[in-house]
DNA sequence: ATAATTAAGGATATTTTTGTCCTTAATTAA
DNA sequence: TTAATTAAGGACAAAAATATCCTTAATTAT
């Protein structure tokens, strides 16, 4: 038996929160970017990350274009698109709703034995996921302080 | 398509802890019970409950005894037992070691482009999961606070 | 000793997640 | 208008997690 979770985010969360990462920081017509790039430099499958882009793009967090140059680029201000938007569109509300022990239900009236101890570390989580946008981490990796592989 | 991970805990640690919170808390011959009652009481497969059964048994979190009678107790205080080991024993350390975007290892040298802020949130979850026992838990349980199902 | 009870453990099955392949649709350039 | 390029999307495949079944081993009571 080799139980390997308790991971935070799905393996195609986090390829899905690198790419955004990647995506040049506009919505211009000059700055896209497209698949093969974008696998390239998160070091993932590219078949599988075409599938992940087209949620971000049905989720509106992506634009993308076919064609020559066309590729992927960001819809909107990257400044103001938040962690949590893509972890919600691709992991869905589990982590911010759910209950940590699997009860069918988080609540306050059916408390499972660690829902308060949990809640607080939940309300810090989503906190931090909701106020940190692209802009903060795509500067990290643009800056050379922070990486997107290996 | 339909991702729905982000869990914290995978559901086999989840059945894992709420069946340590429900063998009673003493390691003496009188306090014992079996995979049946576990099962019924966390509302679990039993099939499967038994082989995580057999894996805390393994890690030393709980003492098993077979034939009439036999089943399973507390190997130890259980005030002295914490939610981190259980959650080792059953999802490894990803969850306390690992990089939350998937980076092959979780280093300040080498930081994925949440590292810092993930970090905080890291050691606020593993300081509770190595501050709370089973007993912080149990108690809550035997006193109808909280709730091991539904 | 024998039968009954309970956990251990091997083998297998199902479901979910992750990953691939190939065809179609849209766009651009020549 | 034709060829080239790129994303969309359906079908399929592989791997991992979850779950079941059945046989064996250990213990207890009769
Ligand atoms: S009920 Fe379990 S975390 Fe709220
Ligand atoms: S490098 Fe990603 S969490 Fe530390």
């Amino acid at each position: 038996m080799s139980y390997n979770k308790g991971e935070m985010f799905s393996k195609t969360c986090k390829y899905a929160i690198n790419a955004m990462i990647y995506v040049p920081g506009s919505s211009s017509e000059k700055e896209r970017t497209n698949l093969k790039e974008i696998s390239k430099a998160i070091v993932s499958p590219e078949a599988f990350t075409a599938k992940i882009l087209q949620v971000l793009v049905k989720n509106k967090l992506l634009i993308s274009v076919k064609g020559p140059h066309g590729g992927f680029s960001m819809n909107g201000d990257p400044s103001k698109i938040f962690l949590s938007w893509i972890v919600d569109a691709i992991d869905g509300d589990m982590l911010f709703t759910g209950c940590a022990l699997g009860l069918k239900k988080c609540a306050e009236e059916h408390p499972c034995a660690v829902h308060y101890k949990f809640k607080a570390i939940r309300e810090h989580l989503t906190g931090m996921l909701h106020s940190t946008s692209l802009t903060d981490m795509a500067d990290r990796v643009n800056n050379g302080i922070s990486f997107l592989k290996h």
